[in-house]
RNA sequence: GCGCCCUUAGCUCAGUUGGAUAGAGCAUCGGUUUUCUAAACCGAGGGUCGUAGGUUCGAAUCCUUCAGGGCGCGCCA
């Protein structure tokens, strides 16, 4: 249930049905016209604009039409005891007691699924996707948390949602991955000095791989890397991902697919999507323009296979073959996308990070040609993660293999910490990442503010031996709300559209700001009774006033419902 | 040169299908604990929404200009 949804339409339909007394000739589908919640100083419940948008379009006073709207609302529709025209020409609507009654009842009732917005399309997130060439850092962690939340909101609402992980086990660089292997194989087994060099990886989780295929295989000995090339690249392959994997379940992170790119090249994806693509006229052989960035020495004006992007929006086309024929990293992702269009998912979205974005419109372009802009790709950048510890920025280089680990950072943090931080900011912003200020226990850290109230909530519960799911009966003769309820019913209110905007644009960090809102109208109703005796909850152990248990359930639903799809964990006593 | 993202309080940021007096947190200053968890609450100060135009009853939000910051710009992956 969504109460904003419930009144437009009812609002709507009334000002339909009595369009010739309102003298409106252009309803225009109703476009524009809101009901949502004023600006808390109004103190009403709902706020409709139906008088300024049906006015500017019938050129009528928004005043005088607000004026009459508001006649029909109050002789038709009996859940208002009071409406007020203000400002410009908003109507801004009280609910009588009996219907607050009725919605906070249906919230009670429908617990569970309270916000959901009810859906039922198919989606593949990809997402993560790191190269496996070693562990998960820092960086990745927001796009996986970021993919992983969600995934869970759009399952909250009933959607079909397969979370995927691209493994680019192919190319040049895990053959580079495999040799740093094979190298430190030798060093432990030989005693050979390993040498690191440009293309080589100097990580020390390399030398745990090592030491892990030396154990499996005491018999082989690695003499020559072409031999053990195979062996050595699937081994190291394997125990990379395995690292990942259990970063990714640390940060409570699990994939349903993993697609390997490898066995994409196999199964000739690639050659089936180019074809389809020939015959659509989307790839020619032809000659591209050089590239308008740094000069690279190796680039050559040869024929080769094209596609032609900029058919699809693109900036310029895009080439499917290097010098030497073999396909590119694009085609070959384009034959993944292939089969991700033949899997008939309704939504594609890619997660990257922000050092991808240049790929973005390629990618897309992409699924426009093989799906014949049927199937939408959807790519969210993630924007950087800069580090901090006491205040001071930390510096990582990949380079040099300090780089700092999802592991670095999941010894020091918990999970719910780091979940609920990295979605604390919108995707397109550059995010600050404090290791200290994560650790505070403290309203600076929103995670602990948001779980001390649902902790404080049980503790209640606790002290009137009462559960969270009992039920309550609330009397309409004698239901009455003071202002700090009043306002938090209001705030509950507004979770089904939190949810659905959250849902639409794919913006998970609508849920953390909400309900840190929420959590503060809670502690500042908790703590009246700290100043004012009469405000306290509880006397001689039993509730005061029915009303404020089922304000406080509310509450706690709410907040349990974002955390789940936060993928936090909130604990009953801290 | 081109593309994407960003510019809102001293700091970090919400707020964009155009709406009411632009909001939080931090920091600063002052207050609150015999009684349901002070990991909390209450109060005060703090703004030319980067610049210049435009669209209209109305712009932080839409369009254009310019400036500043970030990421990227391969036939690497």
């Amino acid at each position: 249930m969504n109460i904003f949804e419930e009144y437009i339409n009812k609002i709507t339909a009334l000002i339909l049905k009595n369009q010739k007394f309102l003298k409106l000739e252009n309803l225009n589908k109703f476009k524009g016209i809101v009901v949502e919640s004023p600006p808390s100083e109004f103190n009403f419940d709902l706020s409709c604009n139906a008088g300024l948008v049906l006015g500017k379009m019938n050129k009528i006073n928004p005043i005088a039409l607000a004026n009459k709207i508001k006649d029909l609302i109050l002789k038709n529709l009996k859940d208002f005891e009071n409406i007020e025209i203000a400002g410009p020409g908003f109507l801004n609507l009280k609910l009588t007691n009996q219907s607050l009654i009725l919605n906070i009842n249906k919230i009670l009732e429908s617990k569970e699924t309270y916000g959901k917005k009810n859906s039922n399309s198919t989606y593949n997130i990809e997402f993560v996707s790191a190269n496996p060439t070693g562990p998960m850092h820092v960086g990745h962690c927001r796009g996986a948390i970021y993919g992983d939340v969600l995934a869970n909101l759009l399952k909250f609402n009933g959607n079909k949602v397969t979370k995927e992980y691209y493994i680019n086990d192919f190319g040049n660089q895990i053959n580079n991955f495999a040799k740093s292997v094979f190298l430190r194989i030798r060093e432990i087994k030989y005693n050979e000095k390993f040498i690191s060099k440009e293309n080589l990886y100097p990580g020390e989780y390399i030398i745990e791989i090592a030491k892990k295929i030396i154990d499996s295989y005491k018999s082989e000995n690695f003499n020559n890397f072409d031999q053990s090339l195979k062996l050595v690249k699937t081994e190291s392959l394997k125990h990379s991902m395995n690292l990942i994997k259990l970063d990714l379940k640390r940060l409570g992170i699990e994939h349903d697919n993993f697609f390997s790119e490898t066995k994409l090249i196999e199964n000739k994806l690639v050659d089936k999507a180019m074809s389809y693509l020939k015959k659509n006229n989307y790839v020619e052989e032809g000659f591209l323009e050089p590239p308008k960035g740094e000069i690279d020495k190796n680039w050559k004006k040869t024929k080769r296979l094209i596609f032609k992007s900029t058919l699809f929006g693109d900036d310029t086309d895009r080439a499917m073959q290097k010098n030497d024929g073999s396909w590119t990293y694009f085609a070959n992702d384009v034959g993944y996308h292939m089969d991700k269009v033949n899997r008939n998912y309704k939504y594609l979205i890619n997660v990257l990070g922000a050092d991808h974005t240049g790929y973005v419109k390629r990618i897309t372009a992409a699924v426009s040609a093989l799906s014949k802009n049927k199937t939408k790709l959807n790519c969210k950048v993630c924007q950087l993660v800069k580090l901090y510890k006491n205040g001071k920025p930390f510096k990582m280089s990949k380079r040099a293999g300090d780089f700092i680990s999802a592991q670095d950072l999941l010894n020091e943090v918990n999970k719910d910490s780091i979940r609920f931080m990295m979605l604390n900011r919108s995707n397109d912003v550059e995010l600050d990442f404090d290791f200290d200020k994560v650790l505070e226990k403290s309203k600076d850290n929103p995670v602990f503010y948001v779980q001390y109230s649902f902790a404080r909530i049980n503790s209640l519960f606790k002290t009137l031996n009462k559960k969270l799911n009992d039920e309550i009966i609330l009397d309409s003769k004698s239901f009455m709300l003071n202002d700090n309820e009043i306002n938090i019913l209001r705030k509950v209110f507004e979770w089904p559209k939190i949810i659905e905007t959250a849902s639409s644009k794919y913006e998970p960090h609508k849920i953390p700001y909400y309900l840190y809102e929420l959590a503060t109208l809670f502690h500042s109703y908790w703590s009246k009774g700290n100043e004012d005796q009469s405000f306290k909850f509880i006397e001689n152990g039993k509730i005061k006033r029915i009303e404020t248990l089922a304000i406080i359930v509310l509450v706690a639903t709410v907040i349990q419902r974002g955390m789940n799809i936060l993928g936090v964990s909130l604990p009953e006593k801290m």
